[in-house]
DNA sequence: GCGACCTGGGACCAGTCGGTCTCATCCAAT
DNA sequence: ATTGGATGAGACCGACTGGTCCCAGGTCGC
């Protein structure tokens, strides 16, 4: 059971590069073929159907994307930096990355209608990044970084969609500025609107 | 050529529905078949292509999404709040819009890899968009609503963006609350950092 | 080194894909 | 009312779809 399971995961890899470009209904049993090197009967002896390997795909990606877009962030002690490192990291760290853009992205649309399985995991998927930033968010605020009236859920949720945003107008135009302006503005706001000001108690009255 | 114009409408206006909800790939042309009513040579009359066909759903698509955008804005004398108007309209007005979510985020998405054509065509309905919300900030610095160190095309970038990635986490979340964050969050913007602040010479210099 | 099991190849399947073509019918101008 | 072009039905096409299955050969634990 060692060899079989090397296959699988080698499968995984790169099936996740094929449907993460060409989408579910895109990326033909042909397609993963030949990326693999694999026969048909080669790839379905380690997933049950197409959707199977996909979901796993799925996985895949978003894990190495996670991984990347809080890496080297949590040894930041100051939390806002912390986001501000996120945000950076959003834009810059590319390399590593499975080819074809944000695997949420691709997948919540491509997925919206129909395949409910895969839409349940980008759907998943976001939650999780959302949980992370959401949870550094409260961290800050009991260690009186962060305003007291910033809505941790709130901050998340404008971070993770003025990024993806920005991140398809980036990739539609093939231009990195668009993404550029998006972490400015988003690091301006931190700055402005999210890092308390130094006070004489410490503390920060709503 | 009469009557045959009319099938040709009614079969995009159809099918603009198929494509936006399910993809190009993911579209059979069962699927059109079903939709339009019409048997496989009904359609092919019509169009060259299956590829044609999606172009064509596309523009009227798109078109339809335009239109409501800027629905009521134009008899705004105020830029800003023309600005402010724009981004309320894509939160609120979806009625009579194709159903499926935004094409442009859709198409662009799907045809990012493979498929140039209809991907070209995303490119420029994005480019129209941001020219209209760019004119708009200039004629809004030439009256003096605007302030003069705000740059048009980056304003008209970060309010599509920021406005395309909420549609995005509102969709996958099916809840609207992510799409209200972002209006609010972009509302705020123009007042604070667009709308010219009242000066006495009703000039405003960098 | 033996035996059993794990692994992957590839033939095979029914169904569906996008697309073509022919022909009956419909419509509209005369 | 006639007629010629516009129209749409539907049979047909080859390629390809996702999926199954069996067998030869490889890879293990012993």
């Amino acid at each position: 059971m060692r060899k079989g399971e090397q296959t699988r995961q080698e499968i995984i890899r790169k099936a996740a590069v094929i449907f993460n470009q060409k989408g579910y209904d895109g990326a033909a049993l042909s397609d993963l073929m030949r990326a693999t090197g694999l026969e048909k009967g080669g790839i379905y002896r380690h997933f049950g159907s197409k959707q199977e390997l996909a979901v796993d795909a799925f996985d895949h990606a978003w894990k190495i994307a996670m991984d990347t877009r809080f890496e080297g962030t949590e040894e930041i002690p100051n939390t806002v930096d912390r986001l501000k490192q996120i945000v950076r990291n959003f834009r810059d760290r590319r390399t590593g990355l499975v080819p074809g853009g944000c695997p949420l992205l691709n997948t919540a649309i491509d997925c919206d209608t129909g395949n409910p399985k895969l839409r349940a995991k980008a759907h998943q998927a976001l939650t999780s990044w959302l949980d992370r930033m959401e949870s550094i968010t409260e961290g800050g605020q009991r260690r009186g970084e962060i305003r007291s009236d910033v809505e941790p859920a709130k901050l998340a949720t404008l971070i993770a969609s003025t990024l993806e945003g920005s991140g398809m107008v980036s990739r539609l135009q093939r231009n990195q500025k668009p993404l550029d302006l998006a972490c400015r503005h988003l690091e301006e706001y931190l700055e402005t609107k999210v890092r308390a000001r130094k006070s004489r108690t410490g503390a920060d009255k709503t």
